[in-house]
DNA sequence: AGCACGCCGACT
DNA sequence: GTCGGCGTGCTC
């Protein structure tokens, strides 16, 4: 105590004397190795202050991480202090972790944390008015009631919420939210892509008005300024806020976090692709695990890997089977497209599908005509019996190479010649997967000449172009509606009858082991747009795969039986959830060279006793002018992993911990 | 960001 | 040998 206390005062006095502070800064714009850099100021600073230093020629903002003792080198003044409140306790913590969980620096993981222009200053934005209705009045469904009883009396932090679509888990939501409100805390609701949800956001504004701060991935600097400077002042005022957003909306900084929710948690989205590439629902575990909250995660097709840990009891598990309004259900039909008597009229579209869109339009209803652009033309699939080439090792899809002629396994680099017939019927028919969505726009424009069409896909789709197609679906003006991913989602559409899948391969057949679930999830939720109104809809699913477990479970709505003998498949080939995954990425100017340096590093990792598949080019081997080859490492030890991300050579190597896909 | 250094291949 | 280009490390 006393040796101690003697320490403390020195140092106390030694900064009296000069009358300088050394702090340790994060800066925000930095790439080397070192994470922190000292500097003095003249006035203490609380941590988690941001600051603007010098660094080198130029200037950073950056994070005051700790005070300490005068260092032996000489430091260099703080600029400035920005005006604005520090980062509380709980989101530096968050960083931390963050920073070492995913092996990324420090000043990505705050980047990612920061609205961008931060310190700059930012004309004052007047608030909307919204008109606050409370909570909807309608009685809670028993199965609803169940549901809250459930979670309420459970012992556990975390929810698996497991509902069909339509089963009102938003209802569940308000009521939690209301709750914890009442309870003097804040909320936070992720939310895959606002712009594509607009009645979820719509829904807790009506309920809780001006609490509520919505953000969504197209908001401009300034706007994504106003909302963390509401947030920020909520907080020193200690009021309790309403956070709904993308995966980032997870840092907006709140008084009293008392509950995270995860809306449509199997979503893609929520793993962010550059550094840190962070899963916002792990990441959401943490920061419910940091600051105490109750985190809800849900959705209609749970990822494997949140039933996993459903199924091994260590999160609470609630179900919802019963739609709440009992609105009728869709009626799905699978379409083999090996029989050729199907192309009366089209190339893509079958005589069935074609006959569902006439008879949809003749009623006056809407069509949704469902495409996948991802892995177009790459998978080579037999028209006559609908074999696809499995690599040997690893049971994923070969990939065609017109230039080379051959096969190539894009896990492993397995290679095989191409043949010019079936290898398993011997048919010359074989054919690549995938027409793009262009073609399918001008082949329904060809059948039906009259019909009001509109495409959407989300590369191309501004919010305005999507508000507008939205509207005209919702009061009647468009007939077909094209579309990629994007339309799959949440997108409440009373009108429409007809959902076609023109090609439910393209997904299927991609070479990556998550291939099959993101099949049925896309499926499923594809196939939840029909049937929302009063009337029967119907599915319609062409593929070359048509007794395929993904397609058949998914046509009749049966989630348990996939993913249970998806899960079996995942352990017996030791891909998560039964296993952790490290995706490792190489880039170079020449394929030799980056062929030949990943395999030198590959050679390195399996003498030290790792399991490493590839390396293979990447499924896209060239990105900008750049060659890209991958590897993966899997280890039942997470930490192993983190340690080889940590410790690249260069950084023209790439880690991404617990991937979503291999490609 | 922008500069210094070191490695390696091309060449007089 | 040198020259130059490219990739890498460093900035309190």
């Amino acid at each position: 105590m006393v040796p101690n206390g003697a320490i403390v005062v020195f140092i106390y006095t030694k900064h009296m004397s000069d009358e300088r502070i050394y702090l340790e800064i994060a800066p925000l714009t930095y790439t080397g190795a070192a994470e922190r850099f000292t500097y003095h100021h003249d006035a203490l600073l609380a941590i988690g202050q941001l600051v603007t230093v010098a660094l080198g020629p130029r200037k950073s903002s950056g994070v005051v991480m700790a005070v300490v003792a005068q260092p032996e080198f000489k430091t260099r003044s703080i600029t400035a202090v920005i005006e604005a409140p520090p980062i509380p306790a709980s989101l530096l913590s968050l960083a931390g972790w963050m920073s070492t969980y995913y092996a990324a620096s420090l000043s990505s993981v705050f980047s990612t944390l920061l609205p961008s222009g931060l310190g700059k200053t930012h004309r004052e934005r007047k608030p909307r008015v919204i008109e606050t209705q409370g909570l909807p009045t309608a009685p809670l469904t028993d199965e609803q009631t169940a549901a809250l009883a459930n979670i309420r009396a459970s012992t556990g932090r975390t929810h698996l919420v497991h509902g069909v679509t339509g089963a009102g888990k938003t209802r569940l939501y308000l009521e939690l939210a209301a709750e914890a409100l009442a309870a003097g805390q804040s909320v936070t609701i992720l939310v895959p892509e606002i712009t594509l949800t607009p009645q979820l956001v719509g829904q807790f504004e009506t309920a809780f008005g001006p609490l509520v701060i919505a953000t969504h991935s197209k908001l401009t600097e300034a706007e994504r300024h106003a909302a963390y400077t509401a947030a920020s002042s909520a907080v020193t005022t200690g009021q309790t806020r309403v956070i709904v957003g993308p995966r980032s909306s997870l840092f907006l900084p709140v008084h009293q976090l008392g509950l995270i929710i995860v809306d449509e948690c199997h979503e893609t989205s929520y793993k962010q692709e550059q550094h840190p590439k962070y899963h916002a629902v792990t990441t959401a575990a943490k920061l419910s695990q940091i600051t105490g909250a109750r985190l809800i995660l849900g959705s209609a097709t749970p990822g494997l890997g949140e039933l996993f840990l459903a199924n091994e009891h260590r999160i609470n598990y609630v179900r919802l089977t019963k739609r709440a309004n009992a609105i009728a259900h869709s009626q799905a039909t699978i379409i083999d497209l090996r029989n050729k008597d199907l192309f009366t009229v089209s190339k893509f579209i079958t005589q069935p599908l074609v006959a569902a869109i006439e008879a949809t339009m003749t009623a006056g209803r809407q069509s949704l005509l469902y495409l996948n652009r991802r892995g177009s033309a790459s998978s080579q699939v037999c028209g006559n019996c609908g074999h696809v080439t499995i690599c040997p090792n690893c049971q994923l899809p070969l990939t065609f190479h017109a230039d080379l002629m051959r096969l190539i396994c894009h896990h492993c680099n397995f290679r095989l010649a191409a043949a010019a017939v079936c290898t398993e019927c011997g048919a010359a028919d074989l054919k690549l997967l995938g027409g793009g969505t262009k073609r399918i726009e001008a082949e329904v424009e060809k059948l039906w000449p009259e019909a009001r069409v509109a495409r959407l896909d989300r590369d191309s789709a501004t919010l305005p172009h999507i508000k507008e197609v939205y509207r005209q679906l919702q009061s009647g003006e468009l007939d077909i509606l094209i579309g990629t991913q994007m339309i799959a989602k949440g997108l409440d559409l009373p009108n429409i009858d007809t959902v076609g899948i023109i090609s439910a391969d393209t997904m299927l057949h991609l070479p990556d082991f998550t291939a099959a679930e993101r099949t049925f999830q896309l499926i499923t939720q594809v196939s939840g747009r029909a049937g929302r109104g009063d009337r029967v809809g119907q599915v319609i699913i062409q593929t070359y795969s048509p007794e395929h477990p993904a397609i058949v479970a998914a046509s009749t709505g049966d989630y348990d039986t996939f993913a249970v003998a998806e899960l079996a498949e995942r352990a017996s080939l030791r891909y998560p959830p039964s296993t952790y995954l490290l995706k490792l990425e190489l880039t170079g100017s020449s394929r030799d060279a980056v062929s030949a340096e990943a395999d030198v590093f590959a050679t390195d990792l399996r003498r030290r006793g790792f399991d490493v598949d590839g390396p293979a080019p990447a499924f896209l081997e060239t990105r900008g002018g750049k060659f890209v080859w991958l590897m993966s490492i899997k280890s039942s030890e997470r930490t192993k992993l983190v340690s080889v991300a940590a410790n690249l050579p260069h950084d023209r190597w790439s880690a991404d911990l617990d991937p979503i896909n291999l490609l």
